[in-house]
RNA sequence: GGGCUUAUGGUCUAGUGGUUAUGACGUCGCCUUCACACGGCGGAGGUCGCCGGUUCAAAUCCGGCUAAGCCCA
């Protein structure tokens, strides 16, 4: 091993991985599976670092269970349908889906996608993960699909699809659906109307104290304010604040909604804002996403004002057919003739708008292709309590979710690019032919049904244009990974798989989606564990998001720092929280690197080329191997718990501070010496092999170099990936006593070196080390240790006991983990009075040895127990020489040091 | 507005009842030491978001508030 060239070995070791296949899942193998269901990277663009986090914590679990002697199955796989593609498309080529071919159009979009999956293909190999390329799906391919396709027919089949209508957003002007995302947001300036409603009856005198309440000749009226009159017709309640003055007079009375003379109901709801207005509002069907919500919460007939073209519908009367703009207006008009029309304002308001052409986004009724869920809550519900979630409170963020479905999944869109639905739907009694799945991968638009006219009727079959929401295809991903429906012997050893790892931005979906799906086609729940990773923030707090602008490209990081470093970052994000990136711990991983690196080279040199035996073993190497099968047994159990953070912290903690600074700095000069070479040799290799596959699922390059160059000749295993996790070794409870005495004993030497400011290696003229008997006794078999690390004389002597000082106690400390306990309420007094009588302790300890409680005056007790001996105080002492001129004594813990002045 | 989560030195973070709060980065001082100066040793720096409660004892448990993140079809 020469100097470490970290970017040539990173290189080196991804083209090796790739030619040697080490990752590549065996259907034949008699291991136990381990089978995770990777999340399909969505092809939209390439890897961003938050990307980049969560796909290497997975290759964690990946790689540990390798380790633990599973066959891992960890697919590549893409996620390529959908809306957010063929907006991409779109917006590139400055074009609308409707202006060419349907079919050419998802050409495009799948080209556009084949772009990035080349591009994310490469970042997964630069980043290390260790995904099996023979085992790959992308949820467009043919193959796919039509898993989409046969787990619809099957639901279809049991009756769990239905038909029916739902609002959808809509431009009136592009005449086309449109998802969330293509709705955009702009700020214009609109006028708010005040508006008179009247009571049906008479309501109580009181309420005409209340602002904004009122009566004229033609009875007694409520203000409403309103941006859009036009909406009057579809109004279906009126809302007020519960918390309103206002409230308890008008919740249930009856108001008459002008020019259209419709009864509607007062009711009172948390989300009206009591300052917008009069505070009072009306709901319409549908006007914009909070009328959406009232629609569902109280269950409102949905009764559209509006068309598909932006007209006024058959609801609005005298004004149907008028265009938005123009009803408004007509409206306005004769609100005002009728003196209804109380004031006009302005009012700044952001708008939903469509992305495109601008035209401020109307909710139209749809027919829309249903999978009844709320039907199963309970099932979901039991389902998700069968599984083991990482963190566990991501649970309930699921439940919750499910507690609150109101309505069933819509599962059709108004789309191209996505899995057709499979079905024809007759044109004269709407009959509908559902495909077979011996048919599947079948396009109804392009592909005639199996029966060529409708069964029921003779009608013609039309071909359904609808696509899947894309949830609809990731949905079944455990479904496809574990060959359900195309081979049951896979199905039976793969399902349920072992792992679902993904993001808690997608429970609601994804996760949600999954469960229900294929607890519904399999009856059995979809994996067995979930692991949730948070989110990765941008150096300035925000979360990353291509849309934010503030993404970081993984690659060039890498470039700069290596995937391990990266690696190193990825491997500090505790699960399931957000972590900010910072490129200085990615630095911060370099220099863990290059410290494994040195460790690792100090190692090799010393046991050189010959495998060491296990033999006899001094103290001190029995006390690091202790702590090292501590560590092992450790992140062992963290492992199993997906807390990569802590193992991380602990691993590097073992090997920089215990190994590094204090187990290599107490061997060297024995090993210089040709001391207990052999017990050395056996521990710096056990430990220096064992740490490095503790590390070897974080950083997999400079593992893989390591044992390639050194370890690799004495052991089995072509590769560390493939090697067997560690074991512990042994454990010594009084060896890692005493060997804990040494570590102290020569930090503390070497503290107090550097505070006088002599030099680390410096010799100490020191006669002798002072201690309890029992101390000595544990430390006296590494006194040569002690010697030749601290460059003491060879003279120097470890003797039991006190060496000729005088000690000064100079302060009383109460021990109140001790003294709460047991005198709890009066724990207090007695501290009190510790401290304000520290002389009088003081001399009695120094008298007697002990302070009696029986002679404390705030109690009465009669207890004759000492302070000191329970350990309710501790005291402070100053050191003195008493005797010798030449020499001074420095004490720390329970030791004295002897040295020699000059 | 609701659910879940988070809040700890300048920055990031560990810590789930015991009073002197962990580590990293940065900063300051000291030390060429034969794996590593891209190293080692040490110092300074914190009213543990705010208010209240439980307890002998709260960063830690409970309640409220504030701010941030995710989700709310």
């Amino acid at each position: 091993m020469l100097a470490y060239n970290q970017k040539a070995l990173e290189k080196k070791w991804q083209k090796k991985w790739q030619e040697t296949k080490i990752y590549h899942f065996n259907f034949d193998s008699n291991k136990k599976p381990y089978s995770i269901d990777v999340p399909p990277r969505y092809a939209s663009g390439p890897l961003h670092v938050g990307h980049a986090v969560h796909y290497t914590h997975i290759d964690f679990a990946a790689r540990y269970k390798r380790m633990r002697g599973y066959d891992v199955f960890f697919p590549l796989c893409f996620d390529v349908n959908g809306i957010p593609i063929e907006e991409r498309v779109e917006r590139q080529l400055n074009i609308t889906r409707k202006d060419i071919d349907r079919h050419k159009f998802t050409k495009l979009c799948s080209e556009f996608a084949e772009k990035n999956i080349k591009t994310m293909t490469d970042q997964f190999i630069i980043l290390g993960e260790s995904m099996d390329p023979s085992i790959y799906y992308q949820t467009n391919a043919e193959y796919y699909r039509r898993l989409t396709q046969i787990s619809f027919i099957e639901l279809f089949n049991k009756d769990y699809i239905y038909k029916g209508e739902f609002p959808v957003n809509w431009c009136p002007r592009c005449m086309t659906a449109m998802a969330d995302a293509e709705v955009t947001y702009t700020d214009r300036i609109t006028k708010l109307n005040t508006v008179k409603f009247y009571f049906k009856d008479n309501p109580p005198e009181q309420v005409f104290k209340y602002h904004s309440i009122g009566k004229d000749k033609k009875g007694e009226y409520v203000e409403i304010a309103t941006t859009r009159p036009e909406m009057l017709p579809s109004c279906q309640i009126v809302a007020v604040h519960p918390t309103d003055e206002r409230a308890p007079w008008l919740v249930g009375q009856i108001l008459i909604v002008p020019l259209f003379n419709k009864e509607v109901k007062i009711v009172e709801d948390d989300a009206v804002d009591p300052e917008f207005g009069s505070g009072i509002v009306m709901v319409c069907t549908v006007g914009d996403k909070e009328d959406l919500n009232w629609v569902f919460k109280y269950k409102l007939p949905i009764e559209m004002s509006i068309d598909e073209a932006g007209c006024m519908t058959e609801l609005c009367g005298p004004y149907k057919g008028m265009k938005i703009v123009d009803a408004r207006k007509a409206v306005i008009e004769d609100l005002k003739k009728e003196n209804i029309l109380i004031k006009q304002e302005p009012l700044d308001q952001n708008v939903g708008v469509c992305w495109r052409c601008k035209t401020p986004v109307e909710y139209i009724n749809a027919e829309q292709w249903f999978l009844k869920t709320t039907k199963f809550k309970d099932m979901v519900l039991e389902k998700s309590d069968e599984m083991n979630w990482f963190p566990e409170f991501m649970k309930i963020r699921l439940e919750d979710w499910v507690n609150s479905l109101e309505w069933d999944w819509v599962i059709s869109r108004q789309r191209y690019f996505a899995t057709p639905i499979p079905l024809w739907e007759c044109k004269k009694c709407s009959e509908v032919v559902i495909a077979r799945p011996e048919d599947c991968y079948i396009d109804p638009t392009i592909d005639k049904p199996h029966i060529d006219k409708c069964p029921k009727c003779g009608g013609k079959l039309i071909g359904c244009e609808d696509v899947f929401d894309t949830w609809m295809d990731s949905s079944i991903s455990p479904l496809y990974n574990t060959f359900w429906y195309r081979d049951d012997k896979n199905f039976k050893k793969l399902y349920p798989m072992s792992l679902r790892p993904q993001a808690h931005d997608i429970i609601r979906t994804w996760a949600f989606y999954t469960i229900l799906r294929c607890s519904l086609i399999t009856g059995e729940k979809p994996f067995e564990n979930i692991m949730m990773g948070g989110f990765i923030l941008s150096e300035d707090g925000t979360p990353m998001h291509a849309s934010l602008g503030n993404v970081i490209d993984p690659i060039e990081i890498i470039n700069k720092y290596g995937s391990d470093a990266f690696r190193c970052y990825a491997a500090s994000c505790a699960l399931g929280e957000d972590n900010p990136f910072r490129t200085k711990d990615v630095i911060r991983g370099t220099k863990l690197l290059r410290k494994i690196w040195n460790v690792q080279q100090f190692i090799k040199n010393i046991v050189k080329d010959e495998k060491p035996n296990e033999t006899d073993l001094i103290d001190i190497d029995k006390w690091i191997l202790t702590k090292y099968s501590k560590l092992v047994k450790k992140c062992t159990k963290q492992m199993d718990n997906f807390d990569y953070s802590q193992t991380m912290k602990d691993v590097e903690y073992f090997l920089w501070h215990e190994l590094a600074d204090h187990y290599i700095e107490m061997i060297k000069s024995s090993i210089y010496e040709n001391n207990n070479v052999d017990s050395i040799k056996y521990t710096l290799y056990t430990v220096g092999l064992g740490t490095l596959k503790l590390f070897a699922s974080f950083i997999p390059h400079i593992t893989e170099e390591i044992y390639q160059k050194f370890y690799k000749q004495f052991e089995k295993d072509d590769s560390i990936h493939i090697s067997d996790w560690p074991e512990p070794v042994l454990v010594d409870k009084e060896k890692e006593i005493a060997g804990e005495s040494v570590k102290e004993y020569i930090s503390q030497v070497r503290s107090w070196k550097s505070e006088q400011g002599i030099a680390l290696n410096a010799p100490i003229e020191s006669s002798a080390t002072y201690s309890t008997a029992n101390t000595i006794n544990s430390i006296e078999p590494s006194g040569s240790i002690i010697t030749s690390t601290l460059k003491y004389p060879d003279s120097h002597k470890f003797i039991p006991g006190k060496p000729d000082v005088e000690e000064k106690i100079t302060k009383i400390v109460p021990v109140y983990s001790k003294i709460g306990p047991t005198f709890k309420k009066d724990g207090k007094k007695l501290v009190q009075w510790i401290n304000e009588n520290q002389n009088e302790i003081i001399k009695k300890i120094e008298k007697k040895g002990d302070f009696k409680i029986s002679d404390i005056p705030v109690f009465s007790s009669k207890e004759k127990q000492g302070l000191l001996k329970e350990g309710y105080i501790k005291v402070e002492k100053e050191t003195k020489v008493k005797g010798k001129k030449d020499s001074t004594i420095l004490s720390f813990d329970n030791f004295y040091l002897e040295l020699k002045v000059k």
